[in-house]
DNA sequence: TTTCTTTGTGTTATTATGACACAATGATAA
DNA sequence: TTATCATTGTGTCATAATAACACAAAGAAA
C-alpha cells in the first residue's frame, strides 16, 4: 500500500532531505463552546496520541518548516505561532519506541536516522478552530481535538511540552493576540471574556474584564448584536488591528 | 603546534563526538562599574568577534552543553543560565567564511561537518564579573568584556543574537534573579538601582525604586554601611533567597 | 567650620484596581 | 398578552499602587 512506500522512503532517505537530530513539534491552541483545545495525532499502533511534528529540510528556516507542518496538519496558511522552548533530553526520543513502531508495520530497519536522538524545538500556533480541516499524518490514524483539560495517554515527553505550551500561553497572555487569532472576526464580549478565563483557568469581574479591555481601545464596537440567543444580545467587536499590535508590544498595560 | 592539531581533530572528528546541525551559543552577561558587559571572544583571523559557543555532545543535554561551555571561557560552575531563543535562517551560517578560516591556517577541509548547516539555540547566562577568569578556546586568539553598548564588529548572525538578548533580559526583567546573580552577595541600593537602569536603559525614580523593591521583602539590610566612599554611606544589603525566589515566580508584582 | 553631594525617609496628588448594584434586553413561560 | 428571569451594559465607591516631589542626615572635601 501507498502509506507503507512512504513511510519506507521517509525511514530510509528522509535523512537526505531533512537535518538530523531537530525535530519541530507543534501544540496548536483552539477555542470551540468555550473551550481551550488542542490538536493531537493518534500515533499508528502505539495507541497513544502525538503532538503534530516534524523535520526540517536541509535549506529550509525553522520557522517555515513549523508552518508547512501546520499547514499539512490544519489546511490553514499563515497561522500565527511562536517558538516556545527546546526540548533537548538525551533520553527524550528512544530506539526502542521507533523501532518497536517499525516492526509493527513489518519494516526491518536498524539504522535508520529516525533511530538518533531528537532535539526538538516547540512551537506554539493559534489558530480559528472553525477554519481548520484536520488531517492525520503519515505515522498517525487519527487527528482530532481535545479538551486542554481532558488529554489522552502521549508519546515520549509530548504531555511535558504541552503543559510548558500551556503555561508559556498563560504567561505570555499580554504579549499575544490570541484575541484575535483564537476567535473569529466578530466575537462578543463575553465570548471574548471566556477565552481569557479558560487560557487563564480563573474567573475574571466581567464589569472590569470590560473595563480593562475597553480602555486599551483595541476594540471597535459594531451595531450589530448576536441573534438567536437567549436574554439579552450581546454586542459583537471587532479588533482594531493597528492599535491591538500597538498595545501588545507595551505588553497590554494591564493584569487581569 | 598543539593548537592545529586540535584544530584538525575538531574539523575532521568532531562530528563523532557532536550533534551535527546544531550549536549553542551564550550570552554571558557581567555587571562592572555601572555597566553592563558581555563576554566575547575574537575570532582567530578573522578580526571579527563572536558569541561564546560551542556544540552538544552526543548524550549530553543541551542544558549541561551550555553549562560546559560557559565553565570553559569564565571557570565558573552552576551559572545562572536559560535559552531564550532559536536562531535557524538557513544562511546564517555559511560555508565560505569557515573555509575562509581554514585556509588562513592551513588546513585543506571541504567536507567537514563544520561547514553544513548550524542551528542555534541562544543562551543568556548572568554571572558575578569579578568572579569569572575569561579563557579564549581554540577558535579564538582572545577574550574580553564588552559595554553591551559598545560592541566591535560581530561574525554571522552574532549581533542579532546579543540584541535578542538583550531585549529578552528587559523583558523577563521581574521573573529572573538579575540582582542575585549580576551583583555581589553585599550590595548597596544604588548599586542595585543602577543595575536595574543599566537594563532597562532609562532612569528610575530613587525613592519609589527603593520603595518598590522593600515593598517585595527580598531584601535584607545589613548594619554595615560602604566604606571609603565621598558623601553619605549607603547601607550594604543581602537577598532574602527564599523571598526573592517565591517573588520572582509571580513575577516581583511591580512594574519599574 | 562650612560646603556640597549623596543617602534615607517621608508626603501628596493622581491613577488603577477590586468589589459591588441596578437598569435594560429579549427569549421563554404562564 | 404579560410576567419571568438569566444575561448584558453601565455606573459607583473604597482601597491600593504609582508618580512626582521635599527635606533632613551623613560625612568627605574645602
Amino acid at each position: 500500500m501507498g502509506f507503507d512506500k512512504e513511510l519506507r522512503e521517509h525511514y530510509f532517505k528522509g535523512h537526505q532531505k531533512y537535518l538530523r537530530h531537530i525535530s519541530v513539534d507543534c501544540i496548536i491552541f483552539g477555542f470551540y463552546e468555550n473551550e481551550l483545545k488542542v490538536l493531537l495525532l493518534k500515533a499508528k499502533y502505539a495507541g497513544k496520541w502525538a503532538l503534530p511534528g516534524g523535520f526540517i529540510l536541509k535549506e529550509e528556516h525553522m520557522d517555515n518548516a513549523a508552518q508547512r507542518i501546520l499547514k499539512q496538519r490544519t489546511g490553514l496558511d499563515e497561522i500565527y505561532l511562536q517558538q516556545f522552548h527546546v526540548f533537548s533530553a538525551p533520553e527524550r526520543s528512544t530506539k526502542k519506541i521507533n523501532q518497536g513502531f517499525l516492526r509493527n508495520i513489518g519494516i526491518k530497519a536498524d539504522r535508520s536516522w529516525m533511530f538518533e536522538r531528537f532535539i526538538s524545538v516547540g512551537y506554539s500556533a493559534l489558530v480559528d478552530f472553525t477554519k481548520v480541516r484536520p488531517v492525520a499524518d503519515i505515522f498517525s490514524e487519527a487527528c482530532e481535538w481535545f479538551n486542554i483539560h481532558k488529554i489522552p495517554q502521549m508519546i515520549l515527553d509530548h504531555r511535558e511540552i504541552l503543559k510548558k505550551a500551556l503555561e508559556n500561553l498563560q504567561t505570555q497572555l499580554n504579549f499575544h493576540p490570541v484575541g484575535y487569532n483564537l476567535l473569529s472576526l466578530k466575537f462578543t464580549m463575553p465570548e471574548l471574556q471566556k477565552l481569557y478565563e479558560t487560557i487563564l483557568n480563573r474567573k475574571l469581574d466581567r464589569r472590569n474584564f470590560q473595563r480593562k479591555i475597553a480602555g486599551t481601545g483595541i476594540l471597535k464596537k459594531l451595531d450589530e448584536t448576536k441573534k438567536g440567543v437567549a436574554h439579552k444580545a450581546p454586542y459583537y467587536y471587532k479588533f482594531d488591528l493597528r492599535k491591538y499590535q500597538k498595545a501588545l508590544k507595551a505588553g497590554m498595560g494591564f493584569d487581569l
